[in-house]
RNA sequence: CGGGGUGUGGCGCAGUUUGGUAGCGCGUCCGCUUUGGGAGCGGAAGGUCGUCGGUUCAAAUCCGGCCACCCCGACCA
């Protein structure tokens, strides 16, 4: 068989870029740092969007959409963000011909401009929780971009939610995290994330507290998928976002904000992907089974399946290209990660079978044509959970427990470091740091998120990253 | 910002040392034969060699300026 992509074992980043390439997910744009999003990846995207808006519906936010465009005065209202932002703004200096009397910037983020209509519409308590949502585009100017993981423009959700305490916002974010985030990465994405805090060194610009959820790239690097964040009442200070308390009293929200973006797509390659392309979850994969006709004289039976699977509710295409070398069909097939591939071929029917191919491991299993609807509808169940499992084992073996600062950075070399945080500490952290290994997240012994860094016995996860 | 490197058809590259008017692989298009794991043969299209200037009878090649991109470091998440 001749070889398509660079193996992951000889150049990981370059096999990332050919599986892009070769998979048709995407192209660099014009402008440094830009990507177009093709139409195989765009589609993964949308369904990725169908599932994450649907559970954070469910936990009870409604969509608006804000400007693109914000008032530069604005970012400045909130020291913290402002000095996060600076480096990574593109600055919008003229409009109509004209120099603009204030530049504007083109949003990094929204919670400036979200945070001046949450003063306008809050008053009461009454208007509290104030919970929104935005699907956009952000810029971030980049300086080392890597198409889906880190480029000047990309695709996200944003949520902004104001609440009368802290308590109901500290619940609300973990509510997210928990029931959107870790849910729609585990049960769609079939990703297992590591879900913690964020130490104070790695907090977003502007939150008094940062949980992520962390992946483990195939070559065991860590890859930040999500973050939610307390904002505490620091926006809501800078943006006068006040209410009128049951008892009377004048009152300042507090408010969250929470992200995930079409980097998953990229964590979804790294993860899931091996030396034949990517490999697609079952339930997120726009096309979850390809009936492939084989050779001339058999397209009725294969019409016929089709017809069976799409009334059985997968989502079922056709390739009867044959005029196209087999092989080359098979290939784009396992390039762009379709979970069953189905042949049917002349062999095939005169047995009274079709060929089920699984892409999780390649394996080819003659199946009789009454049965073959039950047979794939039973291969991609398994193999949504097939997949969790064997990146969740991945990942476990790519994790090493240590008790030392030195120790860990050694172990990150090759993958994850789980060390008590109490071993790394701020220094430690710094120290890491220099080594290009960073303090991915604390998390207690229970799993649970901290409440501070400064909790006892947290453990800490160390790894290089993304 | 510091150090190093590279700019040649869509992509990847050779050619530059020693100037002589541009070539290879992949891809694309046409034809025939193929088609159960990226097919074979034949034919074709496609490049002001990053850019500006200089030297020369003649510049992808030599000289100078500029620009872009890549790698390492710094910075950032």
């Amino acid at each position: 068989m001749a070889r398509v992509l660079t193996p992951r074992a000889e150049d990981f980043p370059r096999w990332y870029q050919d599986l892009i390439a070769k998979a048709e997910l995407a192209d660099n744009g014009p402008v440094r740092g830009t990507m177009v999003i093709r139409p195989t990846a765009y589609a993964i995207w949308e369904r990725m969007q169908a599932d994450m808006d649907a559970r954070i519906k469910a936990c009870g936010a409604e969509n608006a959409y804000f400007p693109l465009f914000i008032p530069e005065s604005y970012l400045k209202r909130e020291a913290e963000h402002v000095e996060g932002f600076s480096p990574e703004l593109a600055v919008v200096t003229h409009g109509g011909g004209k120099q603009l009397a204030e530049p504007v910037v083109v949003r990094p983020t929204s919670e400036t401009v979200i945070g001046e209509f949450m003063a306008k519409w809050i008053d009461s308590y009454r208007d509290l929780p104030l919970l929104l949502n935005q699907w956009a585009n952000v810029v971030r100017w980049e300086m080392r971009p890597r198409v889906f993981l880190r480029t000047s423009e990309f695709l996200w959700q944003e949520g902004h939610t104001a609440h009368a305490t802290f308590e109901d916002a500290k619940a609300y974010t973990l509510k997210i995290h928990h029931e959107a985030y870790e849910r729609h990465m585990r049960d769609l994405l079939a990703i297992p994330v590591v879900v913690g805090r964020k130490t104070d060194r790695e907090r977003f610009a502007g939150a008094t507290s940062t949980y992520t959820l962390e992946a483990m790239t195939g070559d065991g690097k860590a890859l930040q998928m999500g973050t939610s964040h307390e904002l505490g009442q620091n926006f809501a200070r800078a943006f006068d976002i006040y209410y009128s308390a049951q008892d009377g009293s004048r009152e300042l929200a507090w408010t969250t904000s929470w992200g995930t973006s079409t980097r998953m797509l990229g964590g979804l390659i790294m993860c899931h992907g091996d030396d034949n392309g990517l490999r697609l979850p079952p339930l997120l994969a726009p096309t979850q089974v390809l009936v492939t006709v084989v050779k001339d004289g058999v397209q009725t039976q294969a019409r016929a399946l089709v017809d069976d699977l799409a009334a059985a509710g997968v989502r079922v295409k056709l390739d009867e290209r044959v005029d196209v070398p087999f092989g080359r069909r098979a290939v784009d097939a396992e390039l762009k990660g379709v979970p069953v591939r189905v042949e049917v071929g002349p062999r095939d029917i005169a047995a009274g079978n079709v060929t089920l191919v699984r892409r999780i491991d390649g394996s080819k299993t003659p199946v009789p044509l009454g049965e073959a609807v039950g047979a794939m509808t039973a291969a991609l169940e398994a193999d949504q959970k097939a997949l969790y499992d064997e990146a969740l084992a991945r990942r476990e073996a790519g994790t090493v427990d240590v008790k030392t600062l030195d120790e860990a950075i050694e172990a990150a070399i090759r993958g994850w470091a789980r060390v008590p945080w109490a071993a790394v500490g701020v220094e430690g952290e710094a120290k890491a740091n220099e080594k290009a290994v960073s303090v991915r997240c604390l998390y207690r012994p229970d799993g649970s998120a901290p409440a501070s860094q400064d909790e006892p016995e947290l453990t800490a996860i160390l790894a290089r990253s993304y």
